[in-house]
This record gives structure tokens, sequence and C-alpha cells, in this order.
DNA sequence: CGCTAATTTGATCAGACTCAAGTGAAGTGG
DNA sequence: CCACTTCACTTGAGTCTGATCAAATTAGCG
């Protein structure tokens, strides 16, 4: 891992109280029970950790959005999540990182030095709890998403993305993705074409509308969520 | 969730000392902190609980298999995972259950009062601790599984699933499936069809031999392990 | 021993994939 | 500022894996 070099973000600067502007998950306690967050800013598509990194620390997404993805052999990947702005990832229950995390755009990042977790709940039992919040958040995520994954047709799987990211980003029914068809592809488990299809498809029947590739408005949010089950 | 009626088993008793016949993961601590655990039995197919339930509980398999499960409105359903001898399930971020648990054949079962986790690693921090490994645990079983009906061919799913099953339950390569075609199929994302024409394929290859249609012999598990990626 | 449920097998179909080409937008360099 | 390159996305045609529908076989059980 590495720092990138972009003049507006900051890098590599000390935290000085953890929990300050981080609303959604707020890692609390003293700054030296859990030895305090370093900033780091990424640009797109750079690794944050590979698979099979060392698992030193636990992540925080200030601003931008994260892939974590796991890989076959042969290329094939699954991205199990994208993580958006307040969203931890990179908790691992051995000492190695078990999936892959990129920088979806460009993005700054704060790590937390992972003291074990048993450790760290001796030390300040509410980090713990703001961890275990955000695993069982990821938990809950992982269990929807196998379901869409194992059973959902791929117009299914597009509606359910879209009605996801509209929930997890603004409120207003305009959705600016902040990912490729590529990256939307390997999330869903379908290929690009398919994605790119079934968009049109949701375009025809005017339950979308596609302003340009990356900017859609739900112009039928009620069939949308009809057709996500 | 009732108890059910097996002359064998025993049934709603307390347990003396929570952490005693529990190898795998040992829920330890003061029994009083937190309140005793019940054990209960069911029978095949019986409901341990449904989705939407109150989550009151979280659960230790004593024998036997447990499915926990995800339905569509129209019946299609994701089982996210067997759970074996010594594995918990039911842990909840709210206080609703987000899938149903089954028994896949008769089990028994231990249920433990959800003190609310947070509550809880405050009084036992050891048994927080406890909780948590099962958690992570299952998250990272989650994102396997999430590679596995995202991007793998039924002939790879049926080869992980075999080589999973054998992992968890003896070494020898003699593998007795507690579980239905139906139920296979709906946890790899595939029909009971597949699954079968599958297991008659890797058959013919001679990776594995059907001795029954439950009872299989793993004769070639490098063969297996390579169709696993 | 007969009944029921589970599994296997066969034939056909369809949804999603692959391969291929075309379109469009963004960025680069002259 | 515009031509050119590049990359992302869309669209089309054909194929294939796995689904569906249907029937046969086997296993388990009262």
């Amino acid at each position: 891992m590495h720092t990138a070099v972009l003049a507006k973000a900051p890098t590599t600067s000390a935290l000085p109280l953890i929990g300050l502007d981080l609303p959604q998950i707020r890692i609390s306690g003293d700054a030296a029970a859990i030895s305090a967050g370093a900033v780091h800013s990424y640009a797109k598509d750079e690794e944050i950790f590979a698979e099979g990194d060392r698992a030193a620390h636990v992540y925080k997404v200030l601003s931008g959005v994260v892939r974590t993805s796991k890989l076959l052999s042969d290329g094939r990947r699954q991205i199990d999540a994208f993580h958006l702005a307040g969203d931890i990832f990179g908790i691992e229950a051995d000492e190695e990182h078990r999936f892959c995390a990129e920088a979806v755009g460009d993005c700054t990042i704060v790590a937390y030095r992972r003291n074990r977790l048993s450790t760290l709940s001796a030390i300040d039992p509410e980090a713990a709890a703001d961890m275990t919040t955000a695993m069982v958040r990821s938990l809950v995520r992982a269990q929807n998403h196998m379901l869409l994954l194992g059973r959902k047709s791929a117009l299914e799987k597009i509606a359910t993305f879209l009605l996801d990211m509209t929930d997890r980003t603004a409120g207003s029914n305009i959705l600016d993705l902040p990912m490729s068809r590529t990256d939307i592809a390997d999330h869903l488990g379908l290929t690009i074409e398919t994605v790119s299809r079934s968009f049109t498809q949701l375009e025809r029947q005017g339950v979308i509308a596609l302003v340009s590739a990356r900017r859609i408005v739900l112009s039928n949010s009620t069939e949308l969520k009809r057709l996500n089950s």
C-alpha cells in the first residue's frame, strides 16, 4: 500500500480525535487506546490492500468509493461490496486479508491500527462495539447479496442494485453511479453486456432514464421496487 | 418455535455450565451473566425461527444440521449456510431475524438469551469475543460463497461444496451428506436437476463415487481441488 | 408389499454469455 | 480549438450453460 500523490488531499496525517467527523459509525474512546488513525489518499483504481496482505489495519472511507473483491485463478472477479463514505471495511478473522480493496474513484481513507479485536475489546469496549456493528452490517449485506447472486434474474439484480445505491447515497431519485459497468457486472455476477442491456431495457420500459451512462433518473421507483421482488 | 417431542433428546433443560461440551466455540463466563442456555430438539424440517421473528436468542448446534435461508416473494429460496455441530447461528443486527432457520434432519440446539451484544460485551467480554469470532467466521464464509454464487460454474460449485463439507465433517474421503438435493441446489444457486447431473458427471469422470444418493466417496480429491479453481 | 417421496435421466427451451462491431464521450496533442 | 486517440459503453448475432418440463427409476417407509 502506498499513499497517492494528490495535491488537494491530506496524506498520512495523524487524527487528533478519531471519532470526529465520522457520522455513520463512530470509532470512539481514547486515541491512545487504539493508536490514532492515519488518513491516506488513493487515486482511481489504486490498490489499498491485496488478497493475502497482512491485515494490520481496519479502514474507514472518508470520501469516494472503495470496492472489495475476490479473484479466481483465471481472473474471474467477484466484488463483494462497494464501500461509501462512513463505511468500515477490511475487518478480518485472520492475520491475512481475504479479499483485495481498490479505489473505485479518487478517495480518502482512514486506517486504524488493528490491535487484535479481542485485545481492543478489553481496552475500549465502545470501539469494539462499533466494530461489531460494522461487521454485523457487512454480514446482513452479504446475506442479502447471496440471495441476489443465487436466485435473482439479471433485471432483478439491476433493480435491487439501483435501489440499494439510491438508499445509500442521495434520497433523491437522481443517481450518480461512481463505478463502471465492469464493476457493476462483477458485483452482480453478470457481464458488462448484460448490465448494459438491462439498463437499456429498463429505460425502454420507462422505469429509469439514462441521462448519461453514469447518471440515472429513477422515473418509476414503484416498478423498480416491484422488480426487486 | 416449539420444542420437538423426541424420546431420546433432552428438552428445555437449563445448562449448569454453558461452555461445557462445546469444543469449537466456547460460550464462556458466568452462567448468571448470559442467562443460561436452554437445549431444544427439533424434528426434520421443523422451523427453529422464521424470517421476521423477534431475535431474542442466539443458537448453537449441538447435534444434527441446521439450514438458514431467505425467500423471495415467489418462493425462490437461497440457503445461505448449513450449520453443523458447534456452529453458532442466528446472530442479528436488529431485533428481527433476517432469515429463517430450519432443521435439516433431527437435531438438538442450545438457545442463549441475547442480552444485546453490546450489553453482553460489558458483562462478559470473553463471551462477546466468542460471538465475534462466530460472526467473523460467518462473514468469511459468506464472502467465499458470494464468489461461488456469482462466478463459478455448476461443476465448480459442486466441487467446492463437496470439499467444504468434507473439511467440516470427517477427515476421511467418505462424505455423508445430511441434506437433500433440493437443499444443495438452493445453497448453490442451481436446480436439483443440475445438481444431480453434476454428481453424475463427476462420477463418470471418476472424481467421485456415489455409493448411495447421500453417501459420496471422493476418489480423486486432487481433481476436485483443481475444479475448485 | 405397496405407496410416497427423492433422485435421476431425457428432451427442449431460454436467459445470459461470447464474440464482434459500432457509437459516443473524454482526454491528448498538434 | 480541433483532429485524433483511447476508453467506456451499447448493440447485434449466434452459442451455450443451466433451467424447465416430463418421465422413469430408485429408495425409504408404514
